[in-house]
RNA sequence: GCGAUCGUAGCUCAGUUGGUUAGAGCGCCGGUUUGUGGUACCGGAGGUCGGGGGUUCAAGACCCCUCGAUCGCCCCA
């Protein structure tokens, strides 16, 4: 049957019913929360030339390598699906001259792509609501970020086993000087560091500190703090941003081995993480970005942003029915399904959603229609020869159900026992 | 890139230590009850058992390869 049917790509996902609202619903509520506090809409495109996302990056030959859908088009030219909504919205904010809106804050949602193996909770193209305030030095926009999105998570219902973890990575000497120590430290280790740590030890030292490993977590147990190397400015920093938290309510726990992968990083590091999601762990994450948009050829502006994956935050939210349909129409006979037609059209004009039962076998359609388990259920059928049509009204009723039954009224009679 | 588990009708699954024309429930389609009715009855469509090769008198069941799915490792912007 499917032989023929070519399949789905890897890691791609087509998604239907209760999921699609529970997607639907994240969505929509990241909108909602996203004016609340005048975050603007911005549409960024779905590819850029490569060096957009491999610049930042740096040399990190894994990800740029590995892990980036970046394709040829017919000019030559290296192009790559975006894998994060970050360096995208920064070269936006050069080319279009947004300096002149900063303190520019932008909200943003739609697909990404990254060429991972799929498993729980991460998909090649997967989906992330975004949001960033780009020209804002100051930890208060670090709060506001935050804030944000503790509120965006208790809107979704989800901050119930939801936990923000929070570190400062500090300006790039404080970063420098404990980068300098981990690696000291973990050299007099070496031995005793799994495998994949040791070659984290050359490559990326500092994701030494998040490695599952069991004999690792304790080596990295007895590693140095970032707090022991921040200078006075970063400290004060991170205090601000503490403090304001404190202030805005929102609640956080310090994680002091919280790390980010890449150099652009600077001050604040933080994720939302749950325990509910298999070993995809983090719900929401992001940062500070000071260094990003020089990277992308810009002027140093300090930036702050989040992102979140769709899928995850809707695997969260749990089961979102579709809204049930207000009235249903059944029309038990062929000769009925013209003026069946013709209700269903009256009411989606008012405003009121409908379906039409209409195929299949007459007799069956009135099972069907009771089954979409509807708020009215209008019956028209045919018997001793002459029109008839039955008006069922189940509970909870629907609004606007006389406003309903009034205007089918006018047009159809209905007998008095069997009204209502 | 690596590992584990899995892959039978649209969906959820059953198929004994390999043995004759591959099943059930739900769903779908048609019909019956001349019916105010969600739950009853009858019938039907739909599967080359993911694909290819092999072992065997005989394979959905065993072996190899391949594709896909799930979960994990690596990576995580």
């Amino acid at each position: 049957m499917a032989n023929n049917t070519p399949q789905a790509v890897r890691g791609t996902q087509d998604i239907f019913g209760a999921d699609a609202e529970a997607f639907a619903f994240v969505v929509e509520t990241f909108e909602r929360v996203r004016k609340l506090y005048r975050f603007r809409r911005a549409e960024m495109p779905v590819f850029e030339k490569t060096e957009v996302f491999s610049r930042p990056l740096g040399e990190t030959t894994d990800v740029v390598s590995k892990e980036m859908y970046s394709f040829e088009d017919r000019g030559g030219e290296s192009l790559t699906l975006r894998p994060e909504f970050t360096a995208g919205i920064a070269r936006a904010y050069l080319t279009n001259g947004w300096q002149q809106h900063a303190p520019l804050k932008l909200a943003t949602h739609g697909p990404l792509f990254r060429y991972e193996r799929p498993q729980k909770g991460r998909y090649r193209q997967f989906h992330q609501i975004n949001a960033e305030i780009l020209g804002a030095g100051e930890p208060q926009a670090d709060v506001e970020l935050l804030a944000m999105a503790d509120q965006l998570l208790k809107e979704l219902g989800i901050d119930d086993g939801v936990t923000l973890q929070l570190n400062t990575l500090g300006d790039p000497e404080s970063r420098e000087a404990w980068r300098a120590a981990l690696v000291e430290y973990f050299s007099g280790h070496k031995d005793a560091l799994s495998e994949d740590s040791q070659e984290r030890l050359v490559k990326n030292p500092l994701r030494i500190l998040d490695s599952k490993d069991r004999g690792d977590m304790a080596i990295v147990a007895g590693a140095p703090a970032i707090d022991d190397f921040l200078t006075d400015e970063a400290r004060d920093f991170f205090a601000a941003v503490t403090s304001g938290l404190d202030a805005a309510g929102v609640q956080y726990e310090r994680n002091p081995r919280l790390v980010r992968g890449f150099d652009y990083y600077r001050h604040t590091a933080f994720e939302f993480v749950t325990d509910r999601l298999g070993a995809q762990g983090t719900v929401l994450g992001g940062g500070r970005y000071d260094g990003l948009i020089e990277t992308l050829g810009g002027p140093h502006t300090p930036s702050v942003g989040w992102a979140a994956g769709i899928e995850r935050l809707a695997m969260l939210v749990g089961e979102k029915g579709e809204s049930r349909v207000e009235i249903a129409i059944a029309a038990e006979s062929r000769d009925r399904e013209a003026d069946a037609a013709s209700a269903v059209a009256m009411f989606r004009r008012m405003g009121i959603s409908t379906e039409l039962f209409a195929s299949g076998s007459p007799r069956k359609r009135y099972d069907k229609a009771r089954k979409a388990e509807p708020g009215v259920l209008v019956s028209m059928d045919v018997r001793d020869g002459k029109d008839v049509q039955n008006w069922l009204v189940t509970l909870p009723e629907i609004d606007r159900q006389e406003e309903a039954f009034q205007a089918f009224l006018a047009r159809w009679d209905i007998p008095d026992d069997n009204s209502l």
